[in-house]
DNA sequence: TTCATTTCTTAATCTACCTTATAGGTAGCG
DNA sequence: CGCTACCTATAAGGTAGATTAAGAAATGAA
């Protein structure tokens, strides 16, 4: 099974694609392999490129003034992963996207999104639905945040997301929920206690 | 100047409206005053509706288990509100939308928002634009909440939201901030002490 | 294997923020 | 006008979570 099976599949699942359809998708895309530990963005740098992630495992973050990493968001296999401000205003980023494992991309350049949304509009309903579901994410992380306790949501987030709970460590983790790993540490030790 | 003229000039602000389409925005948009203190969603009810304010205030909240009101989103004149994932997944929200302050809305059904799409292809871009600028902010908000203090977020939201800012109580900007309106209260004497 | 790096834990101290309570100020409304 | 509801301020005591420091365990590179 080749990269681009999976990122069809995927496509397939919201409406099914025609051959024409198909065939475009492959030469838009292209296929990027990612080392551990690389950074495909980094701030001040303008996103040019969307991400569908056909393996491996990445992270974008903030980099605050003090020095400590605040994680936005993962990605793993049939995520889109990418600042989505600065790729559609083409303004600079703020934010570093990682590798956290030896990876595969899927890339498609602004240009090239654009002109499949017109030449098959479709896609621009299954963009629509992708973004609205990742809107309707960040607003169920904006209530956890202002009004759930840090276990809460760590809690949540074992359930919600449990292949990348298992995957990922828990350093990560606790930038990802907002608290020190030390507290993160404190808290899975109550939670076993009960 | 009617209600339909600020829609219209909202919508030519993005992309100019030849007179067919400005037509059926006519049609398929209705409105709705709404009285202060009344809500427009409740939690169980489905969002049947998408809502553009042409005048007043409204806010969206979650209720805690405890009874505690949490701000997700304020919106006033040319702002969207609406619970966009119960609206288009057609799933029970779990939110409140509540009048501010006497106001007048244009609202749309989703069959009719749908049919805007299907014959007018523009107005999917719109639409998709819209959503990804209220994921961005909604990004930016989660940072914010997890990488700064409540002095930042209150300082930060008072530059970004001055309209809002003048307009509505500390209250509920305490509750939009995730803290109580006490502590705002004594963040504020620190401020002017400075 | 060995050395280095990262990860996880524990504990003491410190700070941001919450809770509860009280009271004065201000706007809406009969 | 006076009543009521709501908003803001202040303060004391309490808790969630940060900071610092140290050590143990796991991982990874040479």
């Amino acid at each position: 099974m080749d990269a681009y099976s999976a990122l069809l599949q995927y496509f397939n699942n919201f409406l099914p694609l025609t051959k024409d359809e198909e065939v475009f998708i492959r030469q838009i895309f292209i296929e990027k392999p990612v080392k551990k530990r690389t950074q495909i963005l980094k701030p001040g740098e303008v996103s040019q490129l969307n991400s569908f992630v056909v393996e491996g495992c990445f992270k974008m973050y903030l980099m605050d003034p003090s020095g400590k990493a605040h994680n936005l968001q993962f990605a793993i296999e049939n995520w889109w992963i990418g600042d989505i401000g600065s790729f559609h205003a083409e303004t600079p980023s703020r934010l570093y996207i990682e590798a956290m494992e030896d990876s595969l991309l899927l890339q498609v350049s602004k240009n090239d999104q654009l002109e499949l949304f017109t030449r098959f509009p479709k896609f621009n309903q299954i963009f629509r639905v992708f973004t609205e579901n990742a809107l309707v994410a960040a607003q169920r992380r904006i209530l956890q945040n202002i009004g759930s306790t840090a276990e809460e949501r760590y809690l949540d987030f074992a359930q919600r997301y449990p292949q990348l709970f298992n995957r990922i460590s828990n350093v990560q983790i606790a930038s990802y929920l907002g608290v020190t790993p030390e507290f993160l540490s404190t808290i899975r030790k109550r939670i076993v206690q009960k």
